[in-house]
DNA sequence: CAATCGTCCTGCGGGC
DNA sequence: TGCCCGCAGGACGATT
């Protein structure tokens, strides 16, 4: 459920929070966000790199609950408590994280991530689905189940088309759609569907702008929401906007 | 190469 | 009221 919004909302907050604290003595210099994870960067060159994967909560100074899987004190008596009810999220102190950088697709909000470059990516896809291509991390990273049902009913193109079957101008509704809905997403600090929240404990607003995802009709047409499944996960769109 | 399935784990809601 | 079942969906590995 933390998807690119979610995660990078956590890192803005976050870096407001702890940058320059110190973590068993050694200071925190940068938060960064590649993909879903995020990474606390250390003055000793170590990271701590989270994944909250679909329940996991990073919250600012809170007290340790019945989910609570670790905490993380500061050196001025602050901490970060790390909540993850079904456990799925993982945490590791690395060394190094290129590996990290290389593991992933590019960033579809960096300004090297084109209509061109989509393009091409696109061109080496022809026979894949663009709703499951989209929540590939290897291909773009960062998006996930609701943003992929968002950002195509934006562009108005159905889940179950195929790369191949696109036109240039499709590919490009489909471009400005990413940036668009994850844009807006991240302004109204992600999507709170279940267990999200921000490292203040409060819900991302974005729920409220959803016209797809956990919808019953549609927010254009009035049309029937059909739900889906598609490659074992569920998938939302409006029959007669999205072709 | 693409797609599907099982796996990790827990809470919740539907159906009876 | 209670019990069982299926679903929620991120990512990975194995298999078709």
């Amino acid at each position: 459920m933390p998807e690119l919004p979610e995660v990078d909302t956590i890192r803005r907050e976050l870096e407001k929070e702890i940058i320059g604290k110190k973590l068993k003595g050694v200071k925190v210099i940068k938060v960064r966000r590649r993909a879903k994870i995020l990474m606390i960067d250390l003055a000793n060159g170590s990271s701590l790199i989270f994944h909250l994967k679909l329940t996991g909560q990073l919250l600012f100074n809170s007290k340790p609950g019945k989910w609570s899987r670790a905490i993380f004190k500061f050196d001025d008596g602050t901490n970060l408590v790390f909540n993850d009810t079904r456990k799925f999220g993982w945490w590791k102190m690395v060394k190094d994280t290129s590996f990290i950088e290389k593991k992933f697709g590019p960033e579809p909000l960096d300004k090297n991530f084109t209509l061109k470059k989509f393009e091409e990516m696109l061109s080496q896809k022809g026979k894949s689905r663009i709703k499951p291509l989209l929540m590939d991390q290897t291909f773009i990273a960062g998006i996930g189940n609701i943003y992929s049902d968002e950002i195509l009913f934006e562009a108005g193109i159905s889940p179950l088309r195929r790369v191949e079957s696109l036109k240039f101008e499709e590919m490009k509704k489909i471009f400005k759609a990413i940036k668009k809905i994850l844009k807006k997403a991240i302004k109204n600090r992600g999507s709170s569907v279940e267990y999200y929240l921000d490292v203040y404990g409060r819900k991302g607003d974005y729920v409220r702008y959803h016209k797809v995802y956990h919808q019953k009709k549609c927010f254009r047409c009035g049309t029937k929401i059909e739900k889906i499944k598609l490659g074992g996960r569920s998938g939302h769109f409006c029959p007669k906007c999205q072709i």
